[in-house]
DNA sequence: ATGACGATTTACT
DNA sequence: GTAAATCGTCATA
């Protein structure tokens, strides 16, 4: 019989104090790897419902349910930054394993945040497009502040649009690559599965270059939801 | 070296 | 509704 394995924590671990987890939470709120490696279509629906969480150096948390997605198929897709296997610097992080951030800066000053599904063969990713803000408003207010000052904006101004939302977390081009599973700094907590029949369905928006691809209803959103980037016809 | 182009947002008519 | 803002990235040369 062998002892059981022990692993010594690292160095610096020793001027940190070990703090017992609340007992409520038997597991980690963190979705995991398999969740991830699914088609991107299905990861896309099985997103909304979930919390995008940012962690900040402090210890403070902003975050926000996802209400809005899109999927992007990959090679064949003409809207996808992977089309027809397309591989550079920008778009490497779609080319990790399921999990991975892809955050990309686009127009010269926002940027968009996406999950990167299925294995690392396969450059496929979800966009999240919108979040409904449930913690840290207040720096969530603060990074978005601009023309319209803090105490102005409306919560439903605070992350309704991929651009929106990264201001408002603070997700910059410093967060692609991170493996969502593992890292300290931006995760997805599991929470309700929205049911199909309050799914509704939408061409993505913003490509109107994508030739065949542009009107493929690819993007997803929870019914209703006033958080949603722009409301469907 | 150069130029065209965005998986967007905001302000303004 | 239309248009400006604004610049990293990449294909072309």
């Amino acid at each position: 019989m062998r002892p059981p394995h022990r692993v010594e924590p690292p160095a610096h671990c020793d001027t940190i104090p070990r703090v017992p987890q609340p007992s409520t939470s038997k597991s980690s709120p963190r979705l995991t790897r398999r969740f991830y490696r699914r088609d991107p279509v299905t990861v896309a629906r099985a997103l909304l419902g979930k919390t995008l969480v940012r962690h900040f150096k402090n210890g403070r948390r902003a975050a926000g349910t996802i209400v809005e997605t899109e999927a992007y198929l990959g090679a064949p897709d003409r809207a996808a930054h992977a089309y027809n296997h397309h591989h550079t610097p920008r778009n490497h992080s779609m080319y990790l394993d399921g999990g991975a951030a892809y955050v990309y800066f686009t127009y010269g000053m926002h940027f968009c945040c996406n999950i990167v599904t299925q294995t690392a063969d396969v450059p496929t990713a979800c966009l999240i497009r919108a979040l409904q803000p449930t913690e840290g408003l207040d720096l969530m207010r603060r990074n978005r502040a601009g023309k319209i000052p803090a105490d102005r904006l409306r919560d439903t101004d605070l992350a309704s649009g991929p651009a929106k939302l990264c201001q408002a977390l603070n997700i910059t081009r410093d967060l692609d690559a991170q493996d969502l599973t593992q890292s300290p700094h931006l995760t997805v907590e599991r929470g309700p599965t929205i049911p199909p029949s309050q799914i509704p369905r939408a061409p993505r928006v913003g490509i109107a270059y994508a030739e065949q691809w542009t009107d493929k209803p690819l993007r997803f959103f929870i019914t209703a939801n006033p958080h949603v980037s722009v409301p469907h016809p």
